[in-house]
DNA sequence: ATGAAAGCGCTAACAC
DNA sequence: GTGTTAGCGCTTTCAT
């Protein structure tokens, strides 16, 4: 293009530094650093000069290594369970929405209830020096590398589930984003028994994780303020929803007493409920943990428990950021309640 | 802790650096870098005073000095028009997992449709030096920046819409990963012809996206193929799908010779005409383009022309590491083909 | 096998 | 106002 002045940055084969453009302008670098971050203290002419020359040479700051002097990455890293998981990618959208705001980039990562590869990214995260930590534990979750971070410096919010032993630490500090299971799920039950139920099914995720644990307690909890016994043989729970649920859900049934509602505890688990007995004409009312596209569109409506994932994202990346601010105070766990959204399936009678 | 030795990184307020580890372990700093890095060439002797002073001091070696240093930023950065969009989810999912097995970072970000944002987005990306980009462009894109990004050395792939007029610049080299749009299209409208429908309405996002034009053009072939007249009437384009497809659906189906079938699309024209059509039961023959969660435990089951978007996540990711491993070659146009899945909804005779 | 020193591209004193 | 200089934490010759 121009003379062969710009050897510099061309031929090296990157780009254009700061003191190439210092060089092609004819001015000092600190003057180059100036004007490129809107110092007022530039001469009219120096200032031009270094703007053409930025042009010329199409030059673009390093951020990296900007921020390797200053010392703050602008950026924060999100570990999520699936980052194409209807919950989990709404999660992602608000702490977006978030660090848009704030100037910071969003490194993002699915740990996949791999604890392996969970490991493996945060670190990687911290390594890159993030400001700071969105994370949905696994669970268990290994707790020593956490800790080994915490104690260097990097802030991190727990988002969906906690993670126990942390806080026995006091020079560690975290908080939590939780959404109110116990309690979502006993009002969506309270729902059904209202409706005249009280034969009422439960599936579930694995029963061991965090979020089904509390939500089938809540489950508990409905029976019990209502005098209902409580029938172990109307819970199933497993891992993999979509492969197990079906043997389960026609041995229920066919019971001598069928259960005429059922309580699904997650997104994953209603759909895979509700594919079971597509075309069902005496299909069980139902009521879902979790809302999910078009669960206005099947017929009936599918009432659910709703969460807000978007609200759990937002609340939880503001949290980081004012943590991020120098905000001190301690450890907070907040935990958002649910909304009951009525459908059809869920004010079905017996 | 321990000593008053470990001063520096301590009391400076950050992590511990090679020097710090170095000082500690009483070894030069080029030796914990051998460590660091495997190098084989230290004496076992050193090998453990600086791995013992590594784990006193919760030393980890920070990832941007090094990247700053080595001139790789072993990232990329990856712009989509929404994170939470279930489409775009996927290509996000399909993307990190070969940045995984590249041991590279991923640097997300939703454009939203807004030309600004994606602009900043894309531009942030390419000041932390990323090594490479995977774009959704937006319509229309603003091609100046790219290029002067591309004539920099940043390498882009576009996924699910090309860029226009980037071509005419030697200097630069893209790729773009697309899916069959119109043969999709035209496939999925050829079996509703051959179930007997002749008057089939088509709902469709802003017709003058290039997925849009390319499904309704798809549209166009299949009828004209089969002798059908094209009716303007039976198309309706809008950019926001859910509030304005009432009206002119209502209004079709009151024609004198309304349509018995409909095509969809995309997945958000699937959903709002589906929402719009509940519970009535002389529901007209629906194909969709784009599959979704669900399609198949509607009553009857959406038959969709699906699209692919893990294996377009994953073709554009590994094109890209290819291209930055350096592989030349042409520009290359991926495009990937659909497929037809039959649930009901669209062997539904007239 | 090991350490000293230069430098990646930037910012922030510090002198002038 | 402006340039010089010294790092941020790391890798990488280059001597030794």
């Amino acid at each position: 293009m121009g003379a062969g002045d710009s050897i510099d940055a061309d031929s090296r084969g990157g780009r254009a530094t700061m003191r190439d453009v210092a060089a092609r302008a004819g001015v000092g670098l600190s003057t180059v650093s100036r004007v490129v971050n809107g110092d007022v203290n530039v001469s009219a002419a120096r200032t031009l000069a270094v703007e053409q020359a930025i042009a010329e040479l199409g030059f673009r700051r390093n951020d990296s290594a900007r921020h390797l002097r200053m010392g703050a990455a602008s950026s924060i890293g999100l570990l999520l369970e699936s980052v194409s998981d209807p919950f989990f990618s709404l999660i992602n959208q608000a702490v977006e929405e978030v660090a848009l705001v704030r100037d910071s980039l969003l490194l993002s990562a699915s740990s996949h209830q791999d604890a392996e590869r969970a490991k493996k990214m945060v670190l990687a995260f911290c390594a890159r020096r993030v400001d700071g930590l969105i994370i949905t534990p696994s669970e268990p979750q290994e707790i020593d590398y956490l800790r080994a971070e915490l104690r260097a410096g990097v802030r991190m919010v727990f988002i969906d589930r906690p993670v126990p032993g942390l806080d026995d630490d006091d020079s560690v500090a975290t908080d939590t984003v939780l959404t109110d299971n116990a309690g979502g799920a006993r009002t969506g039950v309270e729902h059904l028994i209202a409706h005249g139920h009280r034969r009422i099914a439960c599936f579930t995720d694995r029963a061991d994780l965090f979020t089904s644990h509390h939500r089938i307690l809540g489950y508990r909890l409905a029976l019990e303020a209502a005098g209902i016994p409580f029938d172990p043989a109307l819970v199933f729970s497993a891992d993999d929803v979509a492969e197990n649920f079906a043997g389960p859900l026609a041995a229920m049934l066919a019971m001598a007493q069928p259960p005429t509602a059922i309580f699904t505890g997650n997104n994953r688990s209603t759909v895979a409920v509700l594919r079971q007995l597509v075309g069902r004409p005496d299909r069980p009312a139902i009521v879902g943990f979790d809302d999910f596209e078009l669960a206005d569109a099947m017929t009936p409506g599918v009432t659910v428990v709703a969460q807000d994932p978007l609200a759990m994202g937002r609340t939880a990346a503001e949290l980081l950021f004012r943590r991020l601010g120098g905000e001190a105070g301690p450890t907070q766990t907040i935990t958002l309640g649910t909304t009951l959204i009525r459908r059809g399936s869920g004010e079905q009678r017996p």
